[in-house]
DNA sequence: CGGATTTGACCAGCGC
DNA sequence: GCGCTGGTCAAATCCG
């Protein structure tokens, strides 16, 4: 099958505004549909960002959409940019030792923690100090759907929203409520296509889903019973097709685990697992 | 009443 | 240096 069938370019869909921060020509670039260049998987990707249990139901799949990523530096070369290692505090503690890889801006959790949010904002000021505003690996996917807010399982707080130079519709801001936990992410609709929704995360998630007990997937859905309704399950699709450089279409735990021993020779690969059970429902992994 | 959302203001980075 | 834009904060407001 051809996977671009079922991929847009996020280029297309977004503009330029877009490609201003993903700066890939396309999925099919990374998505490598020979899943030879592409040493990473999306699997990769969630992995270190966070796709829940609640995005593989895989009876929800509807328009598909485009998944791009990017990496601390996307000016690197593909497989720099999908090398999350680095930025990848989920590693046992997400505090201050792996992040440095990230920056050390939101990272340093753990105790100081509730001191964060009001230090956040006086940190603002001293980080011009010498170092630039990184940011934490994200990644992004488009969404076809109604609502903006793509439920994914964990909980998020708005915190901001601005209009997008370019396009007619804002951009929102969510963070996650889980305390210590600094993943954030975006959202907004494509201009080129209002239909679409670009949702974009960025960082890790320190804990497990808080809304999905993984093994309930199929049936109840936990607290978050209006999952499958409300959205469309882009995700899925955006996995299963692309598969990111995978098999063709069938998201084998086994192979995505393999993958990652394969493509992370880091040391990070158990708590990655860790959280690659929070991405992958638990039996799906069976059943694979 | 507590938590979430809205929204205007502020700040930092970047390009010209 | 200046202006533009993205990202974040936080007070006000809303909602359950």
């Amino acid at each position: 099958m051809e996977r671009k069938e079922g991929v847009l370019k996020i280029e297309e869909v977004l503009g330029n505004s877009f490609s201003d921060y993903f700066p890939l020509q396309s999925i099919s670039d990374w998505s490598c549909e020979g899943g030879e260049d592409m040493p990473l998987g999306f699997m990769e990707l969630l992995g270190v960002q966070d796709l829940n249990p609640p995005l593989f139901d895989m009876g929800q799949q509807q328009a598909p959409s485009a998944v791009v990523n990017q990496a601390l530096n996307p000016c690197s070369t593909k497989n720099e940019g999908f090398n999350y290692q680095p930025a990848t505090p989920n590693s046992s503690s997400i505090s201050s030792a792996s992040s440095e890889a990230v920056n050390d801006e939101p990272i340093q959790v753990d105790d100081d923690q509730e001191e964060d949010q009001q230090k956040t904002k006086k940190q603002l000021k001293p980080k011009k100090a010498n170092q630039k505003r990184q940011r934490e690996p994200r990644f992004a996917f488009m969404t076809k759907s109604d609502v903006d807010h793509l439920e994914d399982g964990y909980r998020w707080r708005k915190y901001g929203q601005k209009a997008v130079k370019n396009s007619s519709f804002p951009r929102s801001y969510y963070r996650c409520t889980t305390t210590s936990c600094n993943v954030k992410k975006r959202v907004e609709r494509s201009f080129t296509d209002p239909s679409m929704v670009i949702t974009t995360y960025e960082g890790q998630h320190t804990h497990p889903s808080p809304i999905m007990p993984r093994s309930s997937l199929g049936g109840g859905a936990g607290s978050a019973p209006y999952h499958y309704q409300q959205h469309p399950q882009p995700f899925v699709n955006t996995l299963s097709p692309l598969n990111f450089g995978h098999n063709n279409g069938s998201i084998n735990a086994g192979n995505f685990h393999h993958e990652r021993r394969f493509c992370s020779p880091g040391s990070s690969l158990l708590k990655d697992h860790g959280l690659l059970q929070d991405v992958i429902p638990s039996h799906m992994l069976k059943e694979e």
